[in-house]
DNA sequence: CTGTTAGCGCATTCAG
DNA sequence: CTGAATGCGCTAACAG
């Protein structure tokens, strides 16, 4: 490369990387030529071992085709990644294994900050910890407590879920099933949105409790739904812990010949853009508008930081939308 | 770290990194407990610039939550990258900016092989080509022609979808609306399940051509199938670009008061499992079972080979699957 | 304006 | 069995 251009390596070095070291004209010409003709780009391995900087910052998702919301908060990453001359590479997180190594790519330095958004318990606490203790810039959301040295965006949850549960008890339902996620059910005690659902019930005395899995897929849901609404005590009303959860409940009702919300009441958790074209219009617990541009922002702030700033913290704001099925 | 084990960096990097090379057990658990006592990760930059391999492999996706088949794709490569040593980053793409980051990263050698599944038209043909042209060892997911260096996993997208649409023929159907997905439309001539809709209809005769977007997403879906139902010359049968977007027909379908099959036949593209559970059932063209671990095979024998090996082709068998919705 | 040089942190010879 | 020396490809500082 540097021969073909008949310049020197360092010479190559600038131009390319677009320093403000002047260079004749001529010469950079020439050196975009020959990089051109041999399809010459720069080793980002060699790059960022000399710079320290990878300028790359990565995503950590639960898995692809998860949380709907992922989607938004990628694109609110790539975007202001892309402003900023960052490239974006995310890593999947769906089991434990896969935590492990998502960590372990980290530490390797393969992004100078991490933008984390796992649900469940995958990524185990002390895994979290020890990759902030690290240094390395990075933003959580979730409801981890006690995670030094990074920022944190909560979600009120339980609270908002709570609201939604106590709108159906008001509203006259009794029998209130909760449709889990499976990493709920397994849980030594209830947290966030199955902590809501029980919250609320304690409020108002009612004692009985109907916890099922079926959360975690559509299809999964609707069988759940199905066997619960076929019972001879069917529920009353349906409180899944996602939104695609509550239309395949809406279906699974619909399909046994009940009404909705008459016979059964359906609430979501999400407030997904699907829930308005539901027949009748979900109910569902979630924010009212979908945008992470303040997330992003604290890990870019982080990034750009001379040195590590305080912990911040987001409380994102979570509301229960009432809408047709209940 | 070296120093604080009392050895030399070269003994640290023998122990971590498991090579053969005998190392006095004492020795080496001196260097074990240095490594957890500081946090120690091997940079892997350095390590990927001296042994000029990453031992990571790339997927690259038209986005998270976009196609359901993507998740499965995702699970089948990082299960065999695990068995063989190797992590998975993943580079979203979806738009041309998003391309043009992507093929960067991967030209800066962000991992030794990639495996590329894009649908549409924002990894331009040039931009895929110039990337094998690399040597980078790569699988393209598509329907890409003239790609040279690389294997091909190309699925008879149009076949398939022609044979759908003759379905509806053949049942009687003669105002058949085709949803497309955007890209498809801003084409200039068709492919794939377009083409599909086209040559059905020239093969039967039929000069009526009815085609809208809103295949991209579900709510966008339900309002187009909500006007092209609700108008006084109202087709008889939609055939859908995905699944998702003919499940939103249906409803809209339902909502409206029309029947599916009887008032208009429904069919999708994707064969997903949600449409099991639709009312009715949704007939769909796809794969009977998704399976990518061949595709993800060819990927990996392309990186343990010592030199180059043909260009492969796998060709993904598709299906027109019958249900209920037609 | 451009070339020379010294590492970045690691894996790998080659000596000991 | 272990340490010292070399260089992967690049950038930044320093000479010219």
């Amino acid at each position: 490369m540097a021969e073909l251009a008949n310049v020197s390596v360092a010479t190559v070095s600038y131009v390319l990387s677009g320093k403000d070291r002047p260079v004749a004209a001529e010469t950079r010409q020439r050196v975009l030529d020959a990089a051109r003709q041999l399809g010459y780009t720069p080793n980002q391995a060699a790059r960022s071992l000399r710079k320290r900087r990878t300028q790359r910052v990565c995503l950590v998702l639960s898995s692809f085709g998860g949380v709907p919301a992922d989607v938004r908060l990628a694109t609110d990453l790539h975007e202001m990644a892309d402003a900023r001359g960052y490239s974006v590479v995310t890593l999947s997180v769906y089991d434990e294994a896969r935590a492990q190594a998502a960590v372990e790519v980290l530490r390797g330095g393969i992004a100078d900050g991490a933008l984390i958004h796992v649900v469940g318990d995958h990524l185990a606490h002390d895994l979290l910890a020890g990759l902030a203790a690290t240094g390395l810039p990075m933003v959580v959301l979730g409801n981890e407590s006690g995670l030094k040295g990074c920022d944190l965006v909560r979600t009120p949850e339980a609270e908002a879920c709570a609201e939604a549960v106590e709108h159906l008890l008001q509203t006259g339902r009794r029998r209130i099933a909760y449709m889990a996620h499976r990493f709920e059910v397994y849980r030594d005690k209830p947290m966030g949105r199955l902590l809501g659902y029980t919250t609320a019930l304690d409020r108002h005395g009612v004692k009985e409790r109907i916890v099922t899995g079926g959360a975690d897929d559509r299809v999964a849901a609707y069988q759940t739904a199905t066997e619960l609404l076929s019972s001879p005590d069917r529920p009353d009303a349906i409180f899944a812990a996602s939104d695609r959860a509550a239309i395949s409940a809406i279906w699974a009702a619909r399909d046994l010949g009940l009404s909705v919300p008459g016979d059964v009441a359906v609430v979501g958790v999400g407030n997904i853009d699907e829930g308005l074209i539901s027949n009748p219009q979900l109910s569902t617990v979630g924010p009212l508008r979908h945008d992470y541009t303040d997330v992003v922002r604290l890990l870019f702030d982080r990034l750009q930081a001379e040195e590590p700033p305080p912990a911040r913290e987001i409380v994102r704001s979570w509301t229960f939308v009432r809408r047709g099925s209940s």
